[in-house]
Parts: structure tokens; sequence; C-alpha cells
DNA sequence: GTGAAAGCGCTAACAA
DNA sequence: TTGTTAGCGCTTTCAC
């Protein structure tokens, strides 16, 4: 509140007033400076504690010669969500060591939510930028990346732009979930997906119908569902196929909320038991449930390191061409899964 | 990058240049001052998108005459645990519709983190703090608020500091869930808790004796147990007392992590169903499981409005005493907590 | 309505 | 080793 006279922190020229000292040597001592007169340093660090003198970074930022800011932005899908979270607690630490702070933000899926979040950490002067992305066409993104700006997309890639990419191996983990399913006798499997425009829940969809392929199963449009996380649509879905003739044995569901959507529909039917379930995605105390629900899980801190060391490096001037990372993901059998036909 | 000449981002001035008019008209354009002529403003706004211009933010602020750099610090226990991730997200929104962008760090119940941490917040110059505190000792903030910093407590009160803060009624929701056991014809209650260093877990704990006391119930020590969420300490404790004489007839778990460990031991020893639970914290799925766990929960929302409000009231400046607000939980009886003696 | 000059708090360059 | 000056990119002041 600079409108408050009183209430106004000193400047570096007050410290060097009151130290008896330059401006200059003031800053010295400030960055560690060791050719300073340790005399010198001495009364200057009397006048920091005297007047409780804080450096204002982003002023000094301004004038330095790297021109950084030490921050870079995390845009994440939503910031309570148990897998965005875990990947900004990863980033979190890594920045840490760094000595970056963080700027997150939520894009629920809303890609003006991402130009407009992207745009207002450019004008912040972020280090660099790491994406979980919304939008369809990052072409935009292009001006800012020769302006400088490191970016390094995460959980899914981009669309018309080429940059630093971790993603999971979707579609085969899909596949293989799938096939365990098969494994286990089924062949009336549902998929019940997020909204088809998230490249992970198309991938993922592409890789169940690989599996149903592969074991000669034919698809049946009927047991397939795209909705939206938490939307009725997916419960009415779940409720309908129960209801009909062509009851599926299985479900394989290919993302955290759709996933307990389903297993509440399971044991509002008191189905839980006797029609499988695989799940993809973090699941908070998936073992807990009864029975334990078997996931595809992915290695989110493997995701968070790779990325941030991609974008570390090319924040520290790495010009080597865009890297593609398909992390491995990890099945846990819990029960739910190895429900047979 | 500064550092590379090609990937240097143009400057007002340059935009001047480009344009034909002065860097002050350039500034009014930026800010949308109405007084400029429409013909210099798309001249403006030609040369801004030619050159790719994207202001400075940081630089303007140093100059602007509130000063602000429109962010402010939010300091929690951990950015990945489902309480604070809630409470991040819902502070993010109220901050959003503020224009102010959030810079969240995890504490880890570290106090020299939270000063470090606080630290690098005010060099960057944020214009309010959030905080739930892990130090033991606040006094060192008085500096900062005097030097001008807003300061709000959340979750947990501050300590030799007086500040505006929100909390929930921890003793008060802990004495009726232990009620709740005892009015199910409980009278040997395990308590489980966080550390009692925790704020929120010395008044839970509070809570618990004073129900025990009221209903003439003996404290039993033995029953009692003060751990670390999430070591391996809670389990021992939990396995020991099912093995001893006195075994429980239900339990009282603090905190969400504790809560957890409790089913898991609980659920290992196939007791889910014969001994009672009511656990307090945010805790994702309650329902699912079976039976269902009854929770105390607090109101995350309106912790989150509250604080962001008086955040927000103090940036502009308001004056008044500091405010203490105690937001009531709600309780949801799932069944585990139901189970009668 | 417009622009030149000063200055925000700091670091860089260079001199002493 | 220390200090002076210029300047980072912008906003403010104030004259035109």
């Amino acid at each position: 509140m600079k409108s408050d006279n009183n209430h106004v922190r000193p400047t570096i020229r007050e410290v060097a007033a009151v130290s008896g000292t330059s401006i200059k040597t003031v800053s010295r001592v400030l960055n560690g400076v060791t050719t300073v007169d340790p005399v010198l340093v001495q009364k200057v660090n009397k006048a920091i504690k005297q007047l409780n003198y804080r450096p204002n970074v982003t002023a000094g930022n301004l004038r330095r010669v790297d021109g950084r800011t030490n921050t870079i932005g995390l845009l994440l899908k939503d910031i309570a969500n148990p897998f965005s979270s875990a990947l900004h607690r990863a980033i979190e630490n890594l920045a840490r060591e760094e000595g970056l702070d963080v700027l997150a933000g939520s894009l629920d899926e809303q890609p003006d939510r991402e130009r407009e979040l992207i745009s207002t950490l450019i004008t912040r002067r972020v280090d660099g930028l790491i994406i979980v992305p919304t939008s369809s066409d990052h072409a935009y993104l292009q001006k800012e990346r020769s302006a400088g700006m490191p970016i390094v997309f995460i959980d899914r890639p981009p669309n018309n732009f080429i940059a630093d990419t971790v993603v999971v191996t979707n579609r085969l983990s899909a596949e293989q979930a799938t096939r365990h399913l098969i494994n286990h006798g089924h062949t009336r499997i549902a998929y019940l997906g997020d909204d088809q425009k998230i490249f992970t829940a198309s991938e993922r969809f592409l890789g169940y119908k690989s599996a149903l392929h592969k074991a000669k199963l034919k698809l049946d449009l009927s047991l397939v569902h795209h909705g939206r996380e938490g939307f009725d649509d997916v419960d009415h879905f779940i409720k309908a196929i129960f209801n009909s003739k062509n009851t599926p044995t299985a479900i394989f569901a290919s993302q955290n909320f759709v996933t307990i959507t389903a297993i509440r529909a399971l044991k509002s039917h008191g189905l839980e038991k006797k029609i499988a379930l695989v799940g993809f995605d973090e699941l908070p105390f998936a073992d807990l449930l009864d029975p334990g629900i078997s996931l595809v899980t992915q290695d989110i801190s493997t995701m968070a390191n790779i990325a941030s060391r991609l974008l570390f490096a090319r924040m520290h001037g790495k010009k080597t061409k865009a890297e593609f990372h398909e992390i491995p993901t990890m099945f846990t059998a819990r029960g739910s899964g190895e429900i047979k036909n």
C-alpha cells in the first residue's frame, strides 16, 4: 500500500545513506560479492536490519543481464484434481531446487482460458511454461517461443505446434487394460470415457478398440459412451445399459471421475462384485474399496521430472530439436478387474 | 533468453518508433485511455501486432502509483493434499475475479520453510498473503505488516501475532463427533490424531476429551495416539490396541490421512463393520467405501471466501482491527459412525 | 490530445 | 575495493 506514507518500504538508497556507503556497495553486499571490505559489509547489514530492508527483486530483474524473473508458469486442467495437484507438487519440488517459484492456474478445459492465462504469464515475463493444454490449436505460441519463451507440454501434446512433450502410453496402456478384461473371459466390455476432444480420451478409446479388434471382438457402440466428467449423462448411460438386454460384463473407464461414476452406479445396482471394472488415472484410496479397483496409473513423478528437466534445459539455452517422451504406466490388480465372466 | 540477440522482446519504445508516436501515447493506448485520437490508436495497435509486442507488467508496476504486482502468495500445508488443493482452487477463483494471480507453495509442516517462502514472496512484492501456518511464532511478521503487507491466516491461527483468521469449529465439532459415537453406545473410544503441535490437532483432541468428560467417561490414554500422518506409528498403534485386552469399540480419527490409516487397519483385521469410525477432514469418495465413512467435513468454500474477502479488503486499505471467524463444519453419517456397541 | 523529461528500485559499465 | 553514471521498460508529471 504505497498510498500510505507511513507504510513504505525502504529502498537500497536509504540503506546506502544509513550505512554511509553507496548503493552499489549495498548491491554488492546483497548479491554476496566477496570483494567488499568486511567493515562495510557489517555497516550495510546493520542498516538493512535497522530499516527492515527487503530488496525488490522485480526491480533488479529489470536491469539484470539475464532478465529472468525466476518464475515459471504451470497450466493445469484443475488445481484441485488429484492428477493435477500431484503433478503440481512434483514440479514445485523440482522448481524449488532451481530457485524458481511456480505460478499455477486451472484451465477447466476452456481454450479461451488457456490463451488468457498464457497471455498474463507472458506479460509477467515468466521464464518458462509447462502446459497441460486444452486448446486444439497452439500455432499462436509460435510467436512466443520465437521471442524466447521455453514451453513444455505435459499429459497432452500440442496441436499445430512442435514442442517438447511428455505423455504416457495412453493407447498401449488402454489396450492392455482392455485385454486384461478380455483375458478374464469378457466379451461385452463397456467403454466409458471423457470428451473425445481430449487427447488422452481419444487415445485411450483407440487402445480399447485395438484390443477388441485383436481379440476379434466386435465393437458394439451401444456399450460406448464419451461423456463429460461428473456429468449426469455418464450415470444415465450406465443405468441404461444395466437395464438393457445387452448388459456388459465388464467396464473400462478411461478417466478418474468417470471411474468414480461407474463405481457409484455399480454399487447402486449391487453389481460391484459381479461386473468387472478397470480404470485409467489416479484414484485416491482405490485399495480401500471393496472390491479394490484395478487401475492403470501414471508415473507422475517421472512425467514431472522429465518435463521440468526439459524446461530448465531450454531456459538455460538448450537449442536442440523438440523431444517427445512417452512414459509407461503401471497396472495394479486389486480385484475389480479380475472378476471373471 | 535475453542473451540471444534474435530473441529479444520489443519494448514500448520500438512500438512508438514503428507507429510514429511517442511512448506515452503507446502507454495510453495500452492502458485504455479514451482521450487518444482514434487514428493514433489504430497506428499503435498495428505496430503492436506487427512487432508482437507484449507489455512488461513488472516494469510498469515499478513506477505505477499503487505499486501493486497483482499477485498474492498462498502458503499451504501441501499443494497435493486434498484439503489444501481444494482451498487453493477456491482461492484461485476468487483471486482471478480480482485480477490477481496466485503464487502457492507447500510448507510440509516445516517452520523454516514458512519463513523462507514468506521471505521470497515479500521480495517479489506480492500484494498480500494467505497462510496456513506451521510456525509456532509469528512475531516476525510484525515488521512485514508494518511495511504494508496484508496477511490473513486460514485453517490455523497465528501465534504471538494478531491478524485476520479463519478457522473451523475444531473443538466443538470434534466434541460432537465424539458424542455421536457415545450416543451409539460406545464407551471405549480411541482417539487417533495428528501431531499435537498442530493447532487443529490439539483443538480436536480437546473436543474429544470434553465429550468424554461430559458423558462422565474416563479418558484412557492407552486409547489415545498423536502420530504423524502416514507414519507407521499410527498403524502400529492401531494393531497394538486391537491385539490388547482393552480393544476400543469405536475410533475418532481427527485428520484425513490418519483416518485412511485407521480404515486400512480395520480392514486388515476384518473389523470395519464391527468397530465404529468417525473421521474429521476431507476424504475423497468416503461414500464409496463399505461401510461409508461418517465424516466431519469443513466448508472450504466459505473459508476461502471469507479469507479472500478479508485479504482483498486489507489490500484496498481497510484498517479495522483483526477479525476472527470460526466456520461451522458439516457432519455426514454414512454408516461407519453409526455402528452400535 | 500529445510528448519530453523524470523517476520507480535496482544492476551494469566504467572510472577512480 | 569503491562510487558514479546510465539505463532496464514502464508510468507519472507537466508543459505544450
